[in-house]
DNA sequence: CGCTGCATTGAACGTGCTCAAACGCGGTGG
DNA sequence: CCACCGCGTTTGAGCACGTTCAATGCAGCG
């Protein structure tokens, strides 16, 4: 059973961050102040550390400092708590060299995540014995821990269900994922209510780093379509890997300028194509990016909802041409499941 | 007046360069295969090479490769003509260290930019002392005459003409532009002939690098609007600078980020926002962009085609919008100039 | 003076949205 | 077992917005 210290002043912060953790399982030791945390730290070891940036007298930055420059303690995953509106705040704890970033006000489950995947992240690093710490400690500045590049394989996997919500549009990029499966779709919601969704994600994607490269926040919403295995990293890591691994970089930027094209030529498409052209080329391009081939012809599996917010249309207006394009026998509908039947006259359609 | 060697075994092609050339008053000298280019290129000593890369015998590369190894001919400039769907012919030129790349078939105009930039940049990198070569020649590798960091300031500027076009779509994207002065809009057109601008540029601004990243074709058009004077960088030297200047990185970076999130942005604004809205945000954008403050307010001047164009409306709905804007008092027009009067109006009407 | 290019106004049409109602399907409980 | 409800999808009818085509206005210029 994993150790760990809350240090947080806020008596109601502090006792709803202890009763989540330790529903899940977690030993909690608490601390509320930043002297208190030190002394705490060296004394009762723990496995990992949450705190709170926004302390009486030594702050969360002085805690990790401190910390940082201690024997046994320079590799030690630390959490810390900032408030949502403040940037430089980010900038500073990723110079210190904390493990994860969670941004204020935050959810149970985003610090249960957060634990989860820094202890680990250590865990994994403590079985390589170039990055373990034995013997006197070598200064190693802020990227101690960090890893050097990126190997998928060598990560532990969360379980995102469906529906479930990654991250929201508004809150500190602060963290990266990488999909491992499943698929997931990024989107916007306009003033109305209506979602469009920019983007569906698969397996080999990463999201959320457009927010992190511009160490921002996120622009746009992403949620669980189909359940899904991603891989986090914070942001902080994400960017030092970034730094070490020209591949991913080269792949990172190329993915960018790929994204910008592809985003104009969708701007032409929603400004001037029909709703039927609109619909002809949302089928082409899911079943392109996924194929969903099962006997050899195209499935799409999404509700009629999530597929009218890729076109930006009403879900009435998609049904509405879907029920045309099967009486023209383009696709065939089945439980929903949209088949596609004439590729070649769906492609002339939009020429 | 400086010495041209054109390379080149098709008459017709060789002779329509010459033509050009001569016309801009340089002298010519020709070659029409591998061999003969390679020796007179040592009794000529030209101040620049223009060859294509098919040649029979030795090609193109052959003929560069030759002359790097060659006293006196490893920075001279070259300019490599090759076919415009072979996408590894690029990379090819770029390692061999040509200086610029041209896709055929291209126009006299490119061709005569071509050759007034890589000369430019060659008497620029003559003047640097560390840079020019004296003395036994050392191998420096296919980066021999690519300057190390972008400065402005040190590069000699072309003009660009009202409406004169600087890229196509489809194009292999030979070259990155810098704006120096001036507005440049870079639009895709639909099929049925209506064009979207996708961005309009102004000082400052990088155009046509998201294809140089990506190693294509221009997936979009460019066009002057306001006279323009431009930095004209070959793809390959564009590279080569990201690569040594990671302050210019970090801003490519953070702005292709930056561009997407804009671009999603604009992708639910044209989905889902009404007429008054679309029109009151593109005003808005506009003004915010380019702070062309007349005695305080903000004005915008551009034609009703193109500003419909940006909006992503037919410009007599944009007129009838303008029209209505002016009766409520928010916008006032002189000279089809339109000055924005009430701001906050207008933002609240998008929200 | 007429010509051209651009902006504006007018009238009619058609696409796609909205609000409603009906349908099908699975789960739940009496 | 069937009735009931909830949810997502489909169909129906009317309306409103923005496009289209056409006419008119207006300035610059040979």
């Amino acid at each position: 059973m994993n150790k760990i210290l809350v240090v947080e002043n806020d008596e109601n912060d502090r006792h709803r961050m202890v009763a989540t953790l330790q529903l899940s399982n977690y030993m909690v030791v608490c601390a509320s102040d930043g002297r208190e945390a030190v002394q705490m730290a060296r004394t009762v070891h723990p496995d990992l550390i949450v705190c709170n940036s926004c302390l009486p007298d030594i702050d969360g930055y002085g805690v990790l400092h401190t910390l940082r420059q201690t024997p046994g303690f320079t590799s030690l995953p630390f959490i810390l708590l900032a408030s949502i509106d403040n940037k430089e705040e980010f900038r500073k704890a990723m110079r210190e060299g904390a493990d994860d970033f969670l941004a204020m006000p935050f959810e149970g489950i985003e610090l249960l995540r957060a634990v989860e995947s820094s202890l680990a992240r250590n865990q994994r690093l403590a079985r390589h014995p170039t990055l373990s710490k034995t013997g006197p400690e070598i200064e190693m500045g802020p990227d101690h821990l960090l890893s050097r590049t990126w190997d998928p394989a060598d990560r532990s996997v969360l379980i995102f269900r469906k529906k479930e919500i990654i991250y929201r549009e508004g809150q500190r990029a602060s963290h990266v994922w990488y999909i491992v499966r499943g698929k997931i779709k990024t989107y916007r919601v306009h003033d109305d209510g209506k979602e469009l969704i920019t983007n569906v994600h698969g397996p080999g994607d990463f999201i959320g780093y457009a927010a992190a490269l511009e160490g921002n926040n996120y622009k746009d919403n992403a949620r669980v379509l189909d359940e899904a295995g991603v891989i986090q990293l914070s942001s902080v890591e994400f960017l030092h890997i970034l730094t070490e691994d020209p591949g991913l970089f080269r792949c990172v930027i190329g993915s960018l300028a790929h994204q910008v094209a592809e985003k104009d030529e969708d701007l032409l498409n929603k400004a001037y194509n029909s709703l039927r052209k609109r619909v002809a080329n949302g089928l082409l391009l899911l079943t392109d990016k996924f194929r969903t081939t099962e006997a050899g012809d195209r499935i799409i599996q999404l509700s009629r909802e999530n597929l009218a917010s890729i076109i930006g249309a009403a879900p009435e207006s998609l049904t509405r041409t879907l029920s045309d394009f099967r009486k023209e026998k383009l696709i065939e509908i089945e439980d929903g499941r949209i088949h596609l039947l004439n590729l070649e006259k769906l492609r002339k359609m939009i020429n």
